[in-house]
DNA sequence: GGACAGATATATCGGACCGATATATCGTGG
DNA sequence: CCACGATATATCGGTCCGATATATCTGTCC
């Protein structure tokens, strides 16, 4: 997940690891920003696989401008073809990975990426994996009535109305692709 | 955080992994049901720990009844004194540990035999965390204005809301611990 | 009565990710 | 001139997950 997360913000350009934290962290959030002891390792893995390559880049010492610009020595990463290739298989894939939390969350940032094909697809299977989540969370709510407290409750209540509302904004980004770019005003009976 | 809930779990009374992994489920949530590659090693180390016995109930072949509830031999863990205690400890501890996700919800799943004063702390501190959160990404969100296309903001937006809106669950789970067990009908100028 | 599915039950393996920690360099301000 | 915070890379131990393996028991269908 992480991998393909690196391999897509290399897509803008080469980077070292540092500021692909910064930029990922933006991505996916602010809080959790993503360990360095996963982001090294990642790293080290994909440079092994040749999806991406590491290049160091001294400070340049004996160069023009010294003091100038003369920062310690960085590794920038910058995406192999390989890694390219990786990388649009993996944004336009609708498995099931791309249903869970981490998963669709990482598939979205990268949707303008993705072909509007694969969008809807992914877009669906993470609503039918959320109410999936709403029917089972109902259920053993009705059906543990009175065994658990109250506390217990109202966690679950909680967890419940979440999803739903997760769902009503899936709805409403599914409308959003599936109606072509004008505005939402006259519908006109859309494709589907 | 999860020998924590085992240990809570196994207050109620002695319990074989597969039971305490469905009973887990339902105050941790029916999703991501907690695997059997956590479940057992941490019975593992909390048995090494001493906080838990585990016995071999061998199914009693040779005994009175033999085919009646013959079943196959399960492994029953139950808590030992020093268990007791640590859990005692840890469910009245309003660490940094209490206060993100996985933490709080754990916590909360045992608020009924947490003391109300830890019970207030800890609401008060997961609340702060998330207004934290609220406000990194309110600043995000506003600095990397056009910088971000619309997947993203959505995304950011999307994430924005659900913090806020657990920030309102929170303040009615600390207006209903601050008042007294009476009916919120007649206020009458609560404690703070 | 026998096959087969599904629930019960325990266990391990590889891998992903986190939190803590270590190390070094650079710019800024006191 | 030195302390501090930001920049920058890296590793270690540990937790947890998903997949997989292995057995036993129960119910159903033919």
């Amino acid at each position: 997940m992480l991998e393909f997360a690196i391999l897509g913000m290399l897509g803008d350009g080469p980077l070292h690891g540092y500021e692909l934290r910064k930029r990922l962290a933006i991505v996916l959030g602010p809080f959790r920003p993503l360990s360095y002891g996963s982001l090294y390792p990642a790293l080290h893995r994909l440079s092994a696989r040749e999806l991406i390559t590491a290049a160091d880049v001294t400070p340049a010492i004996e160069s023009s401008a010294p003091a100038l610009s003369a920062r310690r020595a960085r590794v920038v990463y910058a995406l192999t073809g390989d890694g390219k290739e990786a990388f649009a298989a993996w944004v336009n894939e609708a498995g099931p990975d791309a249903w869970d939390d981490e998963g669709f969350a990482t598939h979205m940032a990268f949707f303008s990426r993705t072909e509007v094909r694969a969008r809807v697809r992914i877009l669906h299977g993470r609503r039918s994996r959320l109410e999936e989540r709403v029917a089972l969370l109902r259920e053993s709510m009705t059906r543990s009535r009175e065994r658990v407290d109250a506390y217990t409750l109202q966690l679950q209540q909680h967890g419940l109305e979440g999803a739903e509302r997760e769902v009503r904004w899936l709805n409403e980004l599914i409308a959003a692709e599936e109606s072509p770019q004008r505005e939402p005003s006259t519908p006109t009976t859309p494709s589907e």
